[in-house]
DNA sequence: TAAGGTTCCGGGATCGTTGTCGGGAACGAT
DNA sequence: ATCGTTCCCGACAACGATCCCGGAACCTTA
């Protein structure tokens, strides 16, 4: 099953040169005679020649591909961000190499180690709600690979990140129910190691707080698996609907989390809004489809993608290793639909 | 912004042995003494030692990685494949590198190429609706690179295949809505040079012509990029609403004319299903959070992954070159939820 | 004691490409 | 005639790993 490829040696063999002549010829040098240039050229495209950039990657010790790694790429937030990272990368002539966490801290592991030793130049990653342990990638950066950290980060690596405004995205869709009449808000988030986590938290707490809100912390609810498993959702879900006073509203602070929420209140056929509000992060295109309309936080992913991979070029292409590293902050946008009632507030 | 690792002649020369023996002892062959063995595993510990997947690429040309072409991830359909890809891909200790031609013929042609350069062992390709010209696969297939077409194939070249039973699909969608009493039925689909436009339309056709049901052309519409533009959908969704004989039901054949549809029912304000029927193509998981929840024809897309991957491992794991083909096909679901009205049937 | 067998290990080629070095030919200048 | 340039081009090493050879050291047996 192997593969014939043309190679220089081919080339130089079919016109009694040497490889290096050949190799020169390819690259335009200045010191091999036209004559012998156009010969080569056209050689190599009667034979259909290509390069090999695997032993290109072996010399030169660069591969001119980046990797990705996100927890899933069926959910629209990833798949957004890496639209945005392939629409650059793609333009500076590099690759991307896309890798699954799926949440787990042993699969991202692997994923780093397969991409640090395919040699990608540069890794662009979302860390997994399971990850504690960052030494790994700690080692990595020290070894010389640049990384940029987007959405979920670790601050005990200094380097490029970009997040988004959790903080104000959470804080605004909280302050949309409050205004609404609601008081009783319960919170659907992820685990509490995550970085994403704290920002929404304290966005919702202090939305809380300004409005002279009583804080419950029952009606703070983490998913450890950040709704990849829908069980633990529909689980944390129904925890919030026995709690003796029951709340009047849901935020769901992840795209997973509102589907898995949305999906839970159906199957028990509550009634949104009636007969609770919803508020959700969501990127998904088609949450202004569900009955009813989804009043959503929506991320800026495709930006998000594209910045980061910026950052990481310019890291990558850099002369000298790079000291001054930033933290891009972009704004979520609230969007109003029809998914929270207006009660008469109190 | 090199990158230095530990190679088998760090570890060589740490010990004071050649490489050879390094490489030996790493591989635990019976030429090489346990002292020795043992002093070298040890050695490669300490020094965390990782083989060069590159390196070996080049050697054994193989690269235990494999390369998958979707228009799109972004797509639920085409990131449930991918996952059952990996889920056995995975396992089997391969990589997948994922490209996306986004319904461009010159991207595909450009992922097809720096695949095949990056020595991947073998090809899964759904092909781009733009792709009408398709000698560079049957130039890498008679290389030898092993390829699996799924879901968009092509009969050109001879070698696996995994579809869905698009006819099936079709023609249960469509009775369903005439079984429901609508007789106007229009049908938003893809390219034609799709091969799972044929199927499906033949299948809509049959159900029609079985139910002795006239067809009318004006009915079907086509979209030249399969939904990725919005507009090229809401253009066709305007031109079945304008006919003069307004159909009483649409089917759309794809995941992303399916949302189209749906988004410009919306936004033109008429009411699904007691305006107009509607049942798609759909993978997506929220389907029955829309108002109202969608009736769909769900693919088994993890399934179809899966399948794929475990044929075209089969191809370049097999000693001998294979010449038998087959070709798999996969039943679609008709989930039947509240889309589709109940007319009084004439 | 010499011939033949084991056991264990090193040298070198190889994969495709580039870069360093050097060298031959042609030419003009001395 | 000799030297110095310039212009082209080839030989060789290197990147990291594997594998075919070959060979030294030791043991067995005639």
């Amino acid at each position: 099953m192997k593969f014939e490829v043309v190679t220089i040696k081919d080339i130089a063999q079919a016109l009694g040169i040497s490889t290096s002549t050949v190799s020169r010829a390819l690259r335009d040098s200045y010191e091999i005679s036209p004559q012998t240039k156009q010969m080569v050229l056209e050689c190599a495209e009667r034979l259909n020649y290509r390069p090999n950039p695997i032993a290109l990657s072996l010399k030169e010790r660069r591969s001119r591909s980046i990797g990705i790694v996100v927890c899933e790429i069926a959910n629209n937030f990833f798949s957004q961000v890496i639209n945005g990272v392939e629409s650059i990368a793609y333009d500076r002539g590099y690759n991307v190499i896309i890798s699954q966490s799926r949440e787990s801290c042993e699969r991202e592991f692997i994923d780093l180690q397969y991409l640090a030793s395919r040699s990608v130049d540069g890794l662009l990653i979302s860390l997994s709600t399971e990850t504690t342990d960052i030494s790994q990638l700690k080692t990595l950066h020290a070894k010389g690979l640049p990384i940029v950290f987007f959405d979920r980060i670790s601050e005990e690596i200094d380097t490029h990140k970009v997040v988004l405004d959790n903080f104000k995205g959470s804080y605004d869709a909280t302050e949309h129910l409050i205004r609404n009449g609601h008081h009783r808000i319960a919170v659907l988030t992820n685990s509490a190691y995550l970085s994403i986590t704290s920002g929404r938290i304290a966005g919702f707490k202090e939305a809380m707080h300004a409005h002279g809100l009583p804080l419950d912390e029952n009606y703070i609810q983490h998913c450890a698996y950040g709704g990849m498993v829908f069980e633990e959702v529909e689980e944390a879900i129904n925890r919030l609907l026995s709690l003796p006073d029951k709340p009047d509203a849901i935020f769901a602070t992840s795209d997973k989390l509102t589907t898995g929420t949305l999906k839970t209140l159906k199957r028990r056929g509550i009634h949104i809004p009636t007969d609770i509000s919803i508020v959700g992060f969501s990127n998904s295109e088609i949450a202004e489809l569900i009955g009813p309309p989804l009043t959503v936080v929506r991320q800026p992913a495709f930006e998000m993608g594209q910045v980061a991979t910026e950052l990481l070029l310019r890291v990558i292409e850099s002369k000298r290793p790079v000291t001054q590293f930033e933290t891009k902050v972009l704004q979520p946008e609230l969007f109003i639909r029809e998914s929270v009632l207006q009660r008469s507030s109190s």
